[in-house]
RNA sequence: GCAGGGUUAGUGAAGCGGUCAAACACGGCAGACUGUAAAUCUGCUGGCUUAUGCCUUCGCAGGUUCGAAUCCUGCACCCUGCA
């Protein structure tokens, strides 16, 4: 405890799974795991007040260091006392490396990421090395800033010094995040290379400490990657997990249908009692199959991505606002919801909102979504504790996608 | 009253003899969104139970032409000058 940082499992579930719940603790506080990370990519939640997201339940929230990098430029943050002080955010932050905009503005530029096994397969779908704006060597990545255009340049040393001047509570190692699509001699080459920027973001951040000893203590995560591959999780599983890391991320392109599979594979091969996120899921049934197979933590844009653009979680399904049916439909939008949004607010003036385009539209469909996800981990945890959680699984998902 | 300009789908606005059911924008409808390139993107938007098809549209009524939203005549309304 003399880092500030650490992670206690509180109750394995067994039955079969690898789920469990857990505390941990980071120089900003405490966050009760499995738990919800909400995302602040630019040292804000889009739309949202950290009065809001502290309302919504959030216990932490995660930045990017590739974005603060570029604006305002990461000293600036420094300069302001870190990321929580600059932010008013006063829990426990994460920041990501910059990796995944390797995937975002590279061989995935302005293509679909996520996808499901069967889908349609066209050349579309990787960025041809001419419109990529992130192209990567074994030593960095050169990024086409999004913003202006600008050339800039990561490697492994310069994102931990981002992220270790930003300052959150937990930093991830830089990785290579690849395509499903990428032939399985490109996934070899990319985990070898994540692989080496492992070791070389351990030695940058052991620099980092040294150089600045009164810091609060910034936790290294370590990421898995592998893509779809059993034998790329699991020998990725064991080499990250050698590594003197204080946490894991299970990162990559992950087929949806496989997803607890895919997780299972590393965690059996990862340290059992460390924290493992996951990084870039919040749909349901992905986050049942995460934890299930031992995911503490995760993240992900979904919920206020969405939220922005009318959809609402509800327990049967994920609707749109938008939709002609709710122009004058004066309910909640989930009936016994207890966020702010629903105790005010009805379904027709948030469609009003929305469609004209009015940002206290996002804010409230924001408020609305994250509560939702939160609540939902929450009673995911509740009922690990007490042991129901393969029933809760079941009914929650058979509801959810029953229409 | 005279001269000139105008009237195009929900709105604005292109088109100025055939390739026009009619560009484009907005609006409308539907869909997508998983470590934020994302208040973004995609599709549809005259009718026909859906098509390399048919039908009806471009102020109204006639006419010229193989063929008109596009040319001519008359009418209606709007705008701008001059009286």
């Amino acid at each position: 405890m003399k880092s500030g940082f650490s992670f206690k499992i509180t109750k394995e579930l067994g039955q079969g799974t690898l789920a469990r719940t857990g505390v941990m603790q980071t120089p900003h506080g405490v966050v009760q795991t499995p738990a919800f990370v909400v995302v602040g990519t630019a040292a804000t939640v889009k739309a949202m007040l950290p009065e809001q997201v502290q309302g919504a339940g959030a216990q932490a929230v995660l930045a990017n260091a590739y974005h603060l990098y570029l604006r305002p430029g990461h000293e600036v943050v420094e300069q302001a006392g870190g990321l929580s002080k600059f932010m008013n955010w006063p829990g426990p932050t994460f920041t990501d490396s910059g990796g995944f905009q390797v995937l975002s503005l590279g061989s995935g530029y302005k293509k679909v990421l996520a996808m499901q096994s069967g889908q349609a397969i066209d050349e579309e779908v990787i960025a041809p090395v001419s419109e990529r704006r992130a192209i990567v060597d074994e030593d960095g990545v050169t990024f086409k800033s999004h913003l202006d255009g600008s050339p800039h340049r990561f490697t492994p040393e310069l994102s931990m010094q981002v992220q270790h001047a930003i300052g959150a509570d937990i930093m991830f190692a830089f990785d290579e995040l690849t395509s499903l699509l990428d032939p399985y001699d490109y996934q070899v080459e990319s985990l070898a290379r994540t692989h080496a920027w492992a070791r070389r973001c351990i030695a940058e951040v052991r620099k980092l400490r040294k150089a600045h000893p009164k810091r609060l203590y910034q936790a290294l995560f370590g990421i898995v990657q592998g893509a779809q591959h059993e034998d790329l999780r699991r020998q990725a599983g064991q080499f990250i997990g050698a590594l003197p890391f204080d946490g894991f991320g299970i990162g990559g392109a992950i087929e949806k249908d496989r997803l607890g599979e895919i997780v299972r594979w590393v965690n059996e091969e990862l340290p059992t009692d460390k924290l493992k996120h996951m990084l870039g899921i919040s749909e349901p049934d992905d986050i049942f199959e995460a934890i299930a197979s031992g995911i503490d933590t995760f993240d992900c844009v979904s919920p206020t991505r969405v939220a922005r653009n009318g959809s609402f979680y509800t327990y049967d399904g994920r609707p749109d606002v938008n939709g002609a049916k709710y122009r004058s439909d004066f309910k909640s939008l989930l009936d016994g919801c207890d966020c702010y949004t629903c105790q005010h607010y009805s379904r027709a003036y948030l469609r009003h909102l929305i469609k004209a385009g009015e940002r206290t539209g996002a804010t409230l469909m924001s408020i609305h979504n994250t509560h939702f996800i939160i609540k939902l981990v929450d009673d995911i945890r509740a009922s690990i504790t007490v042991g129901t959680f393969l029933d809760l699984k079941k009914t929650w998902l058979q509801r959810y996608y029953s229409n």
